[in-house]
DNA sequence: CCATGAACCTGGTCGC
DNA sequence: TGCGACCAGGTTCATG
């Protein structure tokens, strides 16, 4: 489930459950989802503060650290209804109410980390897309000073954060640029267009509750819509609404990805 | 600086 | 029905 769309759609969703309710103890199901601290390092009663987003992390805020947890491909988070423990049940979070948080992750690529603020994370990410310092100006230098594959770019953490394979394929064809194409050789007006379609994109898809595939309901039936307003993502094989040539999967910086070869152009 | 491929994991789908 | 090959919305690391 996770870019951008997603992960805040999490965050939101989660929030009024554990808001102001105190975790005691965070359990590693799987051995290895605790990427930078012991379990014991969690020591008390904490008490939740908020849960917001930063990049593709999910931030849970106590008084002096924070938990970001990272869904990767296939985490969920969620709060548990019933008793049963999921098959593939990462990690539990035990709060003082009795409920439990449930870090659910069939492929085990998800981490937990344990920070004194986001100071780490947010050296090592680029800006926030929906944000105002991400501005149209800042994309334009910031591709004509590098010489790369634009889809390999979008998709880079330290450059710009949240996007991933959906968004950067739905962005590219809006803009009717090449996933192929090289940044610093994309004229400036559709960098400018790119920009702005970036950030209509995500924050409509926020407003769907993000992209979710129909086997995959979200919680208590709510799922994501954003799957419905879907251009080019997996739409391989069927015209391009556009101009109805056909959409093609091609393969781009070791990604699947899909194209409308009359559309996008190459910059290159 | 940039690109590529492998690795980390499990499960679904497709072709034979 | 069975089986192998290949694919998956992410990130990191080694290599050239």
């Amino acid at each position: 489930m996770p870019e951008l769309p997603e992960v805040q759609t999490v965050a939101n969703h989660i929030k009024p459950y554990v808001i102001g309710k105190y975790v005691l103890s965070i359990n590693p199901i799987w051995d290895k989802v605790l990427d930078n601290f012991h379990h014991q390092d969690i020591k008390g009663r904490n008490k939740i503060l908020d849960v917001t987003r930063r990049a593709k992390f999910i931030i849970i805020n106590f008084e002096k650290f924070l938990i970001a947890v990272h869904l990767r491909m296939t985490g969920k988070l969620y709060v548990l209804e019933g008793t049963d423990i999921p098959k593939h049940t990462s990690a539990i979070m035990e709060l003082e109410s009795g409920e439990k948080l449930i870090f659910e992750d069939t492929r085990k690529f998800g981490r937990i980390y344990k920070y004194d603020d986001l100071m780490l994370i947010n050296e090592k990410h680029g800006p926030e897309p929906l944000e105002d310092d991400f501005t149209s100006e800042w994309l334009l230098t910031n591709f004509k000073s590098r010489k790369r594959n634009i889809k390999a770019l979008l998709l880079d953490q330290s450059f710009l954060s949240g996007l991933g394979n959906i968004y950067v394929d739905e962005s590219l064809w809006a803009s009717n640029i090449h996933p192929n194409s090289i940044s610093c050789y994309i004229p400036k007006k559709k960098i400018i267009i790119l920009h702005k379609n970036i950030r209509e994109i995500l924050s409509e898809s926020i407003e769907q509750l993000g992209t979710t595939f129909i086997s995959f309901t979200f919680l208590n039936g709510q799922s994501g819509n954003y799957s419905n307003e879907l251009k080019i993502f997996g739409k391989q094989g069927a015209p391009c609404i556009k101009c109805s040539n056909t959409i093609e999967k091609i393969k781009v910086a070791g990604r699947g990805t899909h194209v409308c070869s009359k559309c996008q152009k190459i910059h290159k």
